[in-house]
DNA sequence: GCTGTCCGGCTGTCTGACAGGTTCACGCTT
DNA sequence: AAGCGTGAACCTGTCAGACAGCCGGACAGC
């Protein structure tokens, strides 16, 4: 590990206090003169780890009053909207493919039971709203399933991306029955820890849904 | 809008100047001293607005020798270390190999020519935290010329992730040379439009990076 | 009770200084 | 001529002190 300058340890531990909670939101810190007393430092020093924590969005300092604490971690920047339909459709495949093999195999007890809801729930839904919802759902939780923080976080991202996209809705007047059959074998194999066949009625079934919005995009 | 203090003036223009590639991935910035004079500040102000760029992930400054470009997109959330060792690894090869087919099928003469830069200068590279920041650069370009947003933005989260982590560094000792090499291959598929070898280098690269981060978390 | 003023505290910036790391060229040695 | 060591020049890291401008609250006057 490199050796950090006395800035960046003063920085580290600042952020640490704040993203622990132990300075929550809107709490003042103390002045710049009263840390550098605090940490032993220079005032230029307190000043270049508070100007870190501002860049990263944790605090905001106002001349004259203070340092405030605004948020507990750094802000994630909202992609959502920037992914075209074809992003969508060619990464989705090499995404929830594998997730929905590992989910297969290490799915607890619980969430095999939810994925058995949002199945059932969906063979009796008609709201197009509502079953986009489930929809979403059913993919979010194969995706925590797969107990990889990248491909739930990932494909949480690209749900709601698809929330927000207009064509969605369009799609789900034709798919919704079919997806139904789909989802149905997706569970089937996670629910047997067959990773293998898990992942092949994944990978039917985006391909499915990949065609469907391919012909809605070029109508 | 809120009056800008001169150190957020400052801020504002190297990150714009950084981020628009006008000072490339690499790059050394001109001198503190240097710096205050061209914006006619005093050096206070310039280490404030560094230690900023420095905070988001763009640059690192090494005692010495000066301030570099390490990154023209700053990091998003996911620095926070919320994905393990384990996720990353497992996670990789699945987006990034189908990422490095689409590359070269789709680069741009300009990326082909950075992701040159990039490799050239790694090679002379010693310093480690520098040819991280080069190696993050390799791979987020790669995902770019993908011209697939959710690939672009989940391998330069990934790699983002990566830098944060301590075992990182430790790898980099061994790694940093056999990677030269596998960086190499990559590069020759993407020039040559071969995608399917592009897939197959990328492949091998990051199953080599695989074992050398397990051989060290096992240590 | 209301208002205006003043004071103490705080941030924003500047100046000057010094310690220690880094690079490179020059000159000396072999 | 090749190699080596050394010092100068440059760079970042940190400190101390200073001053202007902003802000909030206390306090006196009405």
């Amino acid at each position: 590990m490199a050796r950090l300058s006395a800035a960046e340890a003063v920085f580290n531990v600042l952020r640490a206090e704040i993203e622990s909670g132990k300075l929550s939101v809107g709490a003042k810190l103390n002045s710049e003169a009263t840390l550098a007393q605090q940490y032993g430092v220079s005032r230029s020093v307190i000043r270049e780890a508070l100007r870190s924590c501002t860049a990263l969005g944790l605090t905001v300092t106002r001349t004259g009053r203070g340092t405030f604490v605004v948020a507990n971690r750094v802000a994630k920047d909202l992609v959502l909207g920037q992914y075209s339909a074809r992003d969508l459709t060619e990464a989705r495949p090499h995404i929830e493919v594998p997730a929905a093999g590992l989910a297969a195999e290490r799915r607890s007890a619980e969430e095999l039971a939810t994925l058995r809801d949002i199945v059932a729930a969906m063979s009796g839904e008609d709201d197009p709203e509502v079953w986009v919802g489930l929809d979403s759902s059913f993919h979010a939780l194969i995706a925590r399933a797969s107990r990889n923080k990248v491909f739930e976080n990932v494909v949480a991202d690209i749900r709601d991306a698809l929330a927000h996209q207009s064509e969605t809705l369009n799609m789900v007047a034709d798919r919704q029955h079919a997806s139904d059959e789909e989802h149905r074998r997706i569970l089937a194999a996670i629910e047997a820890g067959d990773a293998a066949t898990a992942r092949i009625a994944m990978s039917q079934h985006l391909h499915a849904v990949g065609i469907a919005l391919d012909s809605i995009l070029n109508a």
